[in-house]
RNA sequence: GGCCCCGUCGUCCAGCGGCCUAGGACGCUGGCCUUUCAAGCCAGUAACGCGGGUUCGAAUCCCGUCGGGGCUACCA
């Protein structure tokens, strides 16, 4: 049988990295296996639950390269994947669990719920709940139900028993049925939990293999038992190692991005953010650290994640997608920078043709695709906006004679190429004696505004002869 | 508190009883290159939490301990 996974966020906001994460092996289990990968909205939480999370959700997804067979946006034999269509579904379910008695009715109501809580937080013993409803009859409960009273739904556990299952990552994992509570799976208003929806859905939607965030390995027995109740087949689950911030502490806006839409709209490359990802509680080769999604789709396996935490180091992912920057072809940097660019200002033909000469220079220094602004900016102003620090670090009394100097030499350049003028300035090096940080470094702060920029000449040439003179004027009268 | 998970360089990962005087990558430091910044190249820094076992032999197996984390809702 061919395996079937799913990913199953709740559009209660941006996707998180996390889930992006796992997002990632699902997929790459799914496609190494030649298999479905899904993508369902668990929106019981209509209140919380956006539309708009929905789409940003799904353009994060396809922005890190990663497609579905199945599921929103793409449909398939299951009808929407939304949980928030399939209400009456769940409440068939927790019927039919009632009936067979592997489910019972609860008419606690919050408050006595929250005082026995406390109560036996106080004595020490376990906080979930007691059982009382358990003990009642089918009868008395038909009858409260007919008199009026509200009532939730609760999964009967076996008692006393063991839930034992293997985990893909954590291996063997055997619960107690002490430490489970009878819990809720309908809420009194009719609604569905969490624990109720995604597992009838991944029943109904015959899920193979449940990849997801070590936070739930707990939940897990009673989504087994709950299934089992169904009369249904539990699936092969795999609890991924967390993430967390660079503190260790649970990954949080504190500290660098938690959203895949901030690092979406921070510029960087999505193939640098998938293969960071993947290699988030994976190896692909111990001597291997890029590679293509068709080669992590050939090695991955749930079975070699890792077990531990991992730490979502910015540092890592900024390399690499300065890696994947200049890997790309150049019309692909230049398509990609340019619309970067021109999201900000809109540019002359020739202003774009400037451009794309600086190009290959610029791509080669970049990490991020914002950067490219502050790289091309000085090329596009009217006026050069000068660096304080730059100028006062570089701009010496002695800038003053040197750039009379360049002036003079450049304004005789009857040929206009980076070849031309750097001969031109090289020859005024010797003849004043000058060290080229002395001698270029005014040049560069006087055309560009700052001591850091795109390679001397070759900016120079793309300004032109004429605007590079008057520059160079400019910033010689600032001496004065 | 209870239940559960985890513990190799600062970080991510390799290691699954001898190949380990522990390997790769990021970072950091130094050097080379160099008109700046990058890139590139070279070198260096740095870890098996601790204590007991088991074994001829342990980072690898067992126990304990300490530390970190998760769960403990009519949230997901």
């Amino acid at each position: 049988m061919s395996v079937r996974l799913r990913i199953a966020p709740s559009p209660t906001g941006l996707l998180h990295v996390g889930n992006a994460r796992s997002a990632v092996f699902n997929w790459l289990y799914a496609r190494h296996h030649g298999g479905t990968f899904i993508v369902r909205v668990d929106d019981t939480d209509t209140a919380r639950s956006e539309e708009k999370y929905v789409a940003q959700m799904m353009e994060a997804m396809r922005w890190l390269g990663l497609d579905w067979d199945e599921g929103v946006g793409v449909g398939g034999p299951h009808g929407t994947y939304r949980q928030s269509d399939r209400f009456d579904r769940y409440r068939e379910v927790a019927n039919r669990l009632v009936d067979a008695g592997s489910a019972y009715r609860c008419f606690c109501t919050p408050d006595e719920l929250d005082a026995r809580r406390q109560a036996a937080q106080a004595a020490g013993r376990a906080p979930g709940y007691d059982g009382t409803c358990r003990a009642h009859s089918v009868a008395e409960a038909e009858d409260r139900v007919a008199a009026g009273e509200s009532f939730s739904v609760r999964l009967a556990i076996p008692r006393p028993g063991v839930t034992e299952f293997f985990d893909l990552v954590r291996d063997d994992m055997r619960f107690d049925h002490e430490v489970i509570d009878d819990f809720v799976i309908l809420r009194s208003d009719g609604t569905p939990t969490y624990h109720l929806a995604s597992t009838v859905d991944d029943v109904d939607y015959e899920i193979t293999h449940v990849a997801r965030g070590e936070d739930l390995l707990s939940s897990t027995p009673r989504h087994i038992l709950l299934t089992q109740a169904m009369g249904a087949e539990p699936v092969t689950y795999a609890h991924l190692p967390l993430l967390f911030g660079p503190d260790g502490k649970k990954l949080s806006k504190r500290h660098g991005d938690t959203s895949m839409d901030a690092y979406m709209k921070a510029g960087y490359l999505p193939e640098a953010m998938f293969n960071y990802m993947s290699l988030l509680g994976w190896s692909y080769d111990p001597e291997v650290t890029i590679y293509t999604p068709e080669q992590a789709i050939e090695k991955f396996d749930l079975a070699d994640v890792s077990k531990n935490p991992a730490i979502f180091d910015v540092k890592k992912l900024e390399w690499m997608s300065g890696e994947y920057m200049r890997e790309l072809a150049l019309d692909d940097f230049a398509a990609r920078s340019l619309a970067v660019i021109e999201a900000e200002r809109s540019l002359s033909d020739e202003q774009r043709r400037q451009y794309l000469a600086l190009a290959p220079l610029i791509q080669e220094r970049v990490k991020v695709l914002p950067e490219v602004l502050e790289m091309s900016d000085w090329l596009f102003r009217d006026e050069v906006e000068f660096d304080e620090k730059s100028w006062d670090k570089v701009m010496k009394p002695e800038a003053a004679d040197v750039i009379d100097e360049a002036l003079v030499r450049l304004e005789g350049l009857a040929v206009w190429t980076t070849e031309s003028i750097e001969a031109a300035m090289r020859q005024m090096l010797d003849d004043l004696e000058l060290n080229p940080r002395k001698g270029f470094q005014p040049l560069r702060v006087a055309a560009t505004g700052s001591m850091i920029s795109p390679p001397l000449f070759e900016s120079l040439e793309v300004l032109g002869q004429s605007t590079t003179l008057e520059r160079l004027r400019r910033a010689r009268a600032q001496f004065e």
